[in-house]
DNA sequence: TGGAGTAAGACACAA
DNA sequence: TCTTACTCCA
């Protein structure tokens, strides 16, 4: 293919010396241990580009899995600049989007109709609750969240209802539900994310030609971000590994950060041993960050216990200090962090290049006010995404029960809506009569009778009409008549505040319409092909319809590029492939992409990105490292790699901010600043504000603050008191107390000190005072005892 | 019986 | 803040 391509090609210019060594590695397994910035996408793409243009491997033979769709177009990107192989048709994607793949195309023999729909996280919640219902669970005792938690985590286990182990009553209770699940989803011909993978690795385990039939196809399978792979989806890639394939590893312990998902750093470990890896290659060389950023995050990381051990060094100068800042409330860290970004944007840095990070989505409202009110472009991402939306629900709800009238979750989505007369009872005596006869919902509604029973025929009604009036239109033309036929656009209209819906509604149709020509399918295409090489490859032998399982060998090379070709033999709808693509890719780049606008995430949303500069904001006990890790010690590791994770995004300026107040779930909280402050280099580090004592009070200059120790905290009860930002300068002392600044009182545990300043009224009286032996503190007047010295 | 308005509780993340 | 349960009214 490209013989003249030797083994020190261009491709290979601009490594450093363990890149290089990853990246021509012989064909065996491997473990990359790829510190943060280490250039571990580049490592992977180059080495794909490497074992192609050397004429080792077709297109066809390597399999590259991530787990963001962000990271699978990025791997795209970078391998179609390097070589010119049609990406598209490679099997280069996520564990699900793959597995999605895989199951399209042995749909018959893993036991699914071949349009199955996946179930995203809502809609599984849905269906269980659907499921409690009619079974009578006390979802008190069994809430909902708690069982979607237990099945996908069993799943993710690799486990069935009949394997999970139980112990107690409630355990086969639950048990009990995920096998009513099981079939509940069977029927509707639906799978959740869990079972895409659980499915596929059953097939493969279980049937011999097909994985024969793999294993000889992919001779390389490279994985990234290995180190956040679970159970499952580790035996999934065991089941791709043959005597004959090498598995291409690349993780980083240190940014294990979903271990609450079922993420098992332990099979890097397992997967050295059980793989007899030789090749261990570490990349520690940063070429991302200065020093200064780089010492902290070493720093910090260098806390936790279980590492693997790896330190990243850099060649690049100390650079800027990290900035720490303290904020009295979360609005001044808010108003804080939006002057900093504007003096950044001042001295022209893109505002794409400065980021905003942040432990949890409820923290981004303050945020995201505060830039509003300055007029500073910005994006949210993460939060609610575009196919997450109520309305973009309801319209996918619509078009999957024109694919299938069967999928009741679909059905009980907009059954009502808009509202049409049918009501929870009605609903109910519907799915008795269905449960009765073994029939879908849709099915079920011939046998009622009355009123309601008219109703909900007329429904079902409108949908078999919408059904035969779409029959043979393009996607667009689907939706569009859908969105008019549904009633959506005109419920929509009359509500209030319904423009913003009726906008998303429409762009579901150019949603629909970039989907069709991304593909690589024109506006008339009646049918898309599955896979482009797979369906290439299996189509020489009848047995991939899925009958019979004597798959053909596949050890010549498949071509190096297929043009898309409509005339491959199994297809999918355009409506069909369009409704899995919703729920596979949540819709991220939807909108408003391409905007110089500073970017707002979540920690965990920012891996595997990097930016000129990067706050990361609200580092106070209880919210990062988060109260519900504190419980364990393996918890508290997380946190630390999750701030480890959110220091290294950052190339040449990194801040740091806390704040001693939070409004939060509607009630103010007095947090202590984060102990991650006290696990950074002194020296790299440049506070913006005085430092005050770990876990000690306020030295707070312009009087504004709150104790900050967790004890006290407890003493001042609601305040629903909320502070204008920037900090306003205290109010004027109460009388009422008999207190005064520069007045001398008497404490039962810190002895003797001085009033400084004193604020708030009532409950909320508060008094700063510096005690010579414990330091400046500030005091609630209602809990507090304090009397006066003369 | 169904729809709308109001009060109370939850809230890590992502395919 | 957003979602969900409950109550009231047509």
């Amino acid at each position: 293919m490209f013989p003249e391509v030797a083994a020190e090609s261009p491709l290979l210019q601009h490594l450093n010396p363990e890149q290089h060594a990853a990246v021509t590695l012989p064909s065996e397994h491997a473990l990359i241990l790829a510190g943060a910035g280490s250039g571990k996408t580049r490592v992977l793409t180059t080495r794909i580009a490497w074992l192609l243009a050397t004429g080792q491997i077709g297109p066809g033979n390597v399999m590259a899995v991530t787990f963001t769709n962000k990271a699978a177009k990025e791997m795209m990107t970078r391998l179609a600049a390097m070589l010119p192989v049609n990406v598209r048709g490679m099997w280069i994607g996520t564990f699900h989007g793959l597995c999605n793949r895989f199951l399209r195309a042995h749909s018959k023999l893993a036991g699914l109709p071949p349009a199955f729909q996946i179930l995203d996280t809502q809609d599984q919640l849905s269906a269980i609750k659907r499921l409690m219902k009619q079974h009578n669970v006390d979802d008190e005792r069994f809430p909902a969240k708690e069982l979607q938690w237990f099945i996908a985590g069993a799943k993710e286990e690799g486990l069935r209802p009949a394997m999970v182990e139980t112990r107690t009553e409630d355990d086969r209770r639950k048990v009990e539900i995920f096998q009513l699940y099981e079939e509940q989803c069977q029927r509707e011909g639906v799978v959740d994310f869990a079972e895409l993978m659980l499915r596929s690795y059953e097939l493969l385990r279980d049937n011999d030609p097909i994985r024969e039939h793999y294993r000889r196809r992919f001779h390389h399978i490279l994985i990234d971000e290995f180190q956040d792979t679970n159970r499952l989806q580790y035996a999934w890639i065991k089941m791709f590994a043959g005597p004959g394939n090498s598995v291409f590893a690349v993780g980083d312990d240190d940014q294990s950060i979903y271990a609450f998902r079922g993420a098992r750093v332990g099979n890097m470990a397992d997967f050295v041993r059980e793989f007899q890896v030789a090749h261990q290659i570490k990349l520690e060389q940063n070429y991302r960050s200065f020093s200064n950023i780089l010492d902290s995050a070493n720093a910090l990381i260098a806390h936790n216990k279980s590492r693997l051990g790896k330190n990243l060094r850099t060649d690049q100068g100390p650079g800027e200090p990290v900035r720490v800042y303290e904020a009295p409330t979360d609005m001044a860290e808010a108003q804080w962090l939006v002057e900093e970004a504007r003096q950044l944007v001042r001295e022209d840095v893109p505002r794409h290049e400065i980021a905003i990070l942040y432990r949890s989505n409820a923290q981004s409202r303050v945020m995201e006010t505060a830039l509003f009110n300055a007029a500073v472009p910005y994006r949210v991402y993460g939060g609610l995404r575009f196919f997450e939306r109520a309305e973009i629900k309801h319209a996918l709800s619509y078009l999957r029960l024109l694919e299938n009238p069967n999928d009741d979750t679909s059905f009980l989505r907009v059954v009502n809506f808009p509202a049409r007369g049918i009501g929870a009872r009605t609903v109910e005596q519907l799915q008795d009569a269905a449960r009765a006869a073994g029939s879908s919902l849709h099915d079920a509604v011939k046998s009622t009778t009355g009123k309601a029973g008219a109703n909900l025929a007329a429904f079902v009604a409108k949908v078999d009409a919408m059904r035969a009036e779409t029959e043979g239109l393009t996607l667009r033309e689907i939706i569009e008549v859908m969105l008019q036929r549904s009633g959506l656009v005109e419920h929509y209209r009359a509500e209030r505040d319904g423009a913003d819906r009726i906008e998303n509604l429409e762009e579901l149709v150019n949603a629909a319409e970039s989907f069709v020509t991304q593909e690589g399918f024109g506006r008339d295409a009646v049918a898309l092909p599955i896979d482009e090489l797979g369906a290439t490859v299996l189509r020489q032998s009848p047995a991939s319809q899925g009958l019979d399982p004597s798959l053909p060998e596949v050890n010549e090379p498949a071509p190096d590029y297929v043009p898309p070709d409509a005339e491959t033999g199994e297809t999918l709808s355009p409506l069909a492939a369009f409704l899995t693509h919703a729920a596979l890719e949540s819709g991220d780049n939807q909108a408003q992409a391409g905007q110089d606008a500073v970017q707002l995430m979540t920690v965990h949303a920012a891996k595997g990105l990097e930016f000129d500069c990067v706050f990361v904001t609200g580092l106070e006990e209880g919210l990062f490292p988060s109260e519900r890790s504190l419980a364990d010690y393996e918890g508290l590791e997380e946190e630390r790699r999750l701030m480890y994770v959110a220091i290294t995004r950052a190339r040449k300026r990194l801040y740091l901010s806390h704040s001693q107040t939070r409004l939060l779930h509607g009630q103010t909280r007095y947090n202590v600043r984060s102990r991650f402050f006290d696990e950074l280099p002194a020296h790299a580090l440049k506070w913006l504000t005085p430092k005050n004592q770990s876990f000690g009070g306020s030295a707070f200059g312009f009087g504004m603050g709150y104790p900050t120790s967790r004890g006290s905290s407890a003493g001042y009860g609601r305040s629903s008191e909320t502070f204008a930002s920037p900090p306003v300068p205290p109010q004027k002392a109460e009388p009422a107390h008999g207190l005064r600044a520069g007045m001398k009182v008497f404490h039962a545990k810190f002895g003797e000190g001085t009033v400084l300043t004193l604020e708030g009224s009532g409950q909320d009286a508060r008094a700063h005072i510096n005690f010579p032996r414990h330091g400046q503190k500030w005091l609630a007047l209602a809990v507090a005892k304090l009397t006066p010295v003369p």
